[in-house]
RNA sequence: GGAGAGGUGCCGGAGUGGUUGAUCGGAGCGGUCUUGAAAACCGCAGGGCCUUCGCGCCCCGUGGGUUCGAAUCCCACCCUCUCCGCCA
């Protein structure tokens, strides 16, 4: 994942502006131009040498074609002249590797640039775009007068369709079992969100591993950005996935679309896993922070110029299936220093939770423009025979079970300890209310 | 897990040390012909690097090695296929 090397010599200064915004090191940037530099002067005469060598071979091939001894004065001249280039390009050669591999260390550390319209700031600077629905308060008026909301968990607990405590034991903390009509809730969101996307917004269904290897780790970044996020596999060189967007990206890796081929859309359901090191502590009740949960991805491949709108769009398709499922939500739109070193614009789709009284988020939908591209060596075909170029990827949730499970229960529980089932949800689970047990 | 075969350009498929970065076929693109299309014929046609654009350099699964010279020889690894074993 970088910045392309021709925009960093044509553009040094929108890349330091870029770096800058979002609070990185833009010294890295004149570090990579110099070794940039280096690496283009030494591979120059590497070349040329190689181009002597190259031509030495060859004659001392004619001439032996020719009739000159193999072992004669005139053939071991030029094998001398090849072998005298030969040591020189070994020794230039390394030094390229050398330079290469600290230039490909800065450029990795330069973050892709945010777009124009990004405010600039941290999360301070967040931009709330637009709020749907009604913000339910804790405190409500039922028929026998006020009552509380409850959070999700003492909901589940009453319902008993969620066993944190088995969980735990069988696995761990932050590893929830979903039971009877909780399991059927976890169906029940995956199949209609992928069932919209594929029937209704044109995606392709895909069902990608769990696990992924190096190579396509490292393809999205997951290493060495956010190694230390994921669960390994060690004895097997494997990664369990903490979104479908890994395995899905890379299924394009190393390929060229056709000039037909693009947009490319698809739609993919996958468990996620997340050591979540670091955050031990927050968010410890409930399931509003998990080492497993379930998301439907979406993930586009886009030409340059579709990449923006394409941005709208999805996003749109998230706040869709928000909408339908009857909760209250915002969209933000996310400043330079809160939204991560490689998205070029992103927007997070949080709902609304009346138990906890909070907004969850449960979509983060991003444009890359060509900053994964590149790295992974996802290219089209702009048109038939013509030189291939960066695609765009763009990926969104569409959406995160865990805590859209959690707004469901807050939103849609009554005094009386029964939820509401949300109205795409009621065919699949059988009934349209869930009662205590 | 055991045995065998193989990994070459968009696809198929040649090539086992010296203009082979790669014969050939198909698909593709451009053209001729045609009212149009098909067919036929001619031509173009892999990817990347370098602000030296050059009959320049690199790439035939990946990484090493041998050699004046490697797609071709050697070693390791990865992957695919077939058979056997095991198994949801």
């Amino acid at each position: 994942m970088s910045v392309g090397l021709q925009r960093l010599r044509e553009e040094p200064d929108l890349i330091r502006r870029g770096a800058l915004d979002k609070g990185e090191d833009a010294a890295l940037v004149d570090r990579a131009l110099e070794l940039d530099a280096r690496r283009r002067r030494l591979l120059g005469e590497a070349d040329g040498l190689k181009a002597e060598r190259n031509r030495a071979s060859k004659q001392v091939g004619d001439a032996i074609r020719g009739g000159a001894a193999p072992d004669g004065p005139r053939v071991a001249a030029f094998r001398a002249a090849s072998v005298a280039a030969g040591e020189r390009i070994a020794a230039l050669d390394a030094e390229a590797a050398a330079v290469e591999a600290e230039l490909e260390d800065a450029l990795l550390r330069i973050p892709n640039p945010a777009d124009p319209d990004v405010p600039v700031g941290d999360a301070d600077a967040n931009v709330v775009v637009r709020t749907w629905g009604d913000l339910l308060p804790r405190a409500g008026a039922g028929p026998d007068g006020p009552w509380e909301r409850k959070p999700h968990w003492d909901v589940a607990e009453a319902l008993g369709i969620i066993d944190l405590e088995r969980g735990a034991k069988v696995a761990g903390s932050g590893f929830p079992v979903y039971r009877g009509a909780g399991a059927a809730l976890q169906r029940a969101l995956i199949d209609f969100f992928l069932g919209v996307h594929t029937r209704e917004n044109g995606f392709t269904e895909i069902w990608p591993p769990a696990v992924v290897n190096a190579a396509s780790a490292r393809g999205t970044g997951q290493i060495p950005d956010k190694e230390d996020q994921m669960y390994v596999i060690t004895r097997d060189e494997l990664y369990l996935v903490p979104t479908a967007e890994v395995p899905v990206t890379n299924l394009h890796r190393d390929e060229i679309f056709e000039p037909d081929a693009l947009p490319v859309r698809y739609a993919a359901y996958t468990p996620c896993f997340r050591r979540e090191a670091g955050a031990a502590g927050k968010d410890t009740r409930g399931i509003l922070r998990v080492h497993q949960f379930d998301k439907v991805e979406m993930v586009l491949f886009e030409r340059p110029e579709a990449s923006g709108e394409a941005l709208e769009w999805m996003t749109g398709r998230a706040e869709d299936l928000l909408r339908r499922l009857g909760l209250a939500y915002r969209v933000l739109l996310m400043a330079t220093r809160d939204m991560g070193f490689v998205q070029a614009k992103k927007y997070d789709l949080e709902v609304w939770a009346p138990g906890v009284e909070r907004w969850l988020e449960v979509s983060s939908c991003s444009n890359f423009r060509d900053y994964q591209a590149r790295r992974m060596a996802i290219r089209y075909r702009p048109a038939p025979g013509a030189k291939p170029e960066l695609v765009h990827t763009l990926n969104g949730s569409g959406l995160a079970l865990a805590r859209v499970v959690a707004a469901i229960l807050e939103t849609y529980q009554r005094p009386d300890g029964s939820v509401v089932v949300p109205e795409p949800l009621r065919a699949t689970l059988g009934t349209d209310t869930l009662l205590p047990s």
